[in-house]
DNA sequence: TGTAAAGCGTTACTTTATAACATGTCAATT
DNA sequence: AATTGACATGTTATAAAGTAACGCTTTACA
């Protein structure tokens, strides 16, 4: 039984839910460290929560601008890098890009699932991954301080529809 | 026992050693899959084994202009790439680099350690990491093609010297 | 020896990210 | 209410990373 407020990015669910019930969750923890959710950090978040995918700076940018808000790349920078340092946006190096976090306020260590097919991301529980990593570490004598893992591949809906990877696609 | 071929990036080794095993390795690995390895190719193959560090492609491609090749980034991506893509090379995505490869020709799920104190980068043995993953992408059906996973902080030799991360830094 | 593929060099450009500074907002203190 | 200082926003300018496209050269091979 899937918990309606932490869908699967891949699967069909109440998304309006799911996006508001991550907006609440996001404001609460903000509240509790007694930082500012500001007007073009609400409004960075909103962008991020509208779709399971990641967008480039660029593209939030592009909208912070058609609402209003700056159109200089700083303005989406600070906004996302800083709900990336509360927790409530992560960053997709793979892609250059940014996705809302969909366990805001909550401790978790994602591994990020993204789809080549419909480009979604979805965040998967990786608590086992994360103790291995810690382990592989550990062997070497390494202290993790932060860490990124992602996995690039097919979701569900695209592994049957999508054609293979190519050599230098993607 | 450390084996001599396989040294830790982190502790003290004959790199002499190191890297001309590596590059030995390469070339077999290249000759069997019955493709060249020419002379900038080569030699971005030797500026990344010199140290166990990564190199931004810019760097690379001042290396190679200084040694009198082509001195326009699409020299150096198309090395870079192509070592990448034999598995010679890893491209360090947190760090917008790349390293070359420990363990050429065999087959490995490396997890990348990243010293923010020294810069080195280890590849880390992570089967156990890969096997995590792959489970909690099943979970959710997702087929992974290609996976990174990189970590963050402090190798033993920088862990007592190094103060502690700052928000923002590194 | 001719020919096709692969490799290399270059120009030009796109995309992603930051530094630095001026302006504006807000809330606590006097 | 005025002062102040921290935080937030907007702007200019520039740096850093990555790619498209074209023509020449080298290589493999029939
Ligand atoms: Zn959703
Ligand atoms: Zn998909
Ligand atoms: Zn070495
Ligand atoms: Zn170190």
């Amino acid at each position: 039984m899937p918990d309606p407020d932490h869908p699967v990015a891949f699967a069909p669910h109440d998304h309006t839910r799911c996006a508001g019930h991550a907006m609440a969750r996001a404001e609460a923890a903000l509240a509790l460290q007694g930082v500012r959710l500001t007007p073009v950090r609400r409004r960075t978040l909103q962008i991020l929560l509208e779709s399971h995918r990641a967008l480039g700076a660029y593209d939030v940018l592009e909208r912070l601008a058609s609402d209003g808000y700056g159109n200089q790349p700083p303005v989406a920078y600070r906004a996302l890098d800083f709900l990336e340092e509360q927790g409530l946006v992560h960053r997709i190096r793979r892609l250059n890009a940014f996705t809302a976090c969909m366990h805001p306020g909550e401790v978790h260590a994602p591994a990020f699932l993204i789809c080549r097919g419909c480009h979604a991301v979805a965040e998967a529980p990786a608590a086992a991954v994360g103790q291995a990593l810690e382990a592989a570490a550990q062997a070497l004598h390494f202290t993790i301080e932060r860490s990124n893992i992602e996995a690039l591949g097919l979701c569900p809906a695209c592994a049957g529809t999508t054609e293979p990877m190519v050599r230098g696609l993607v």
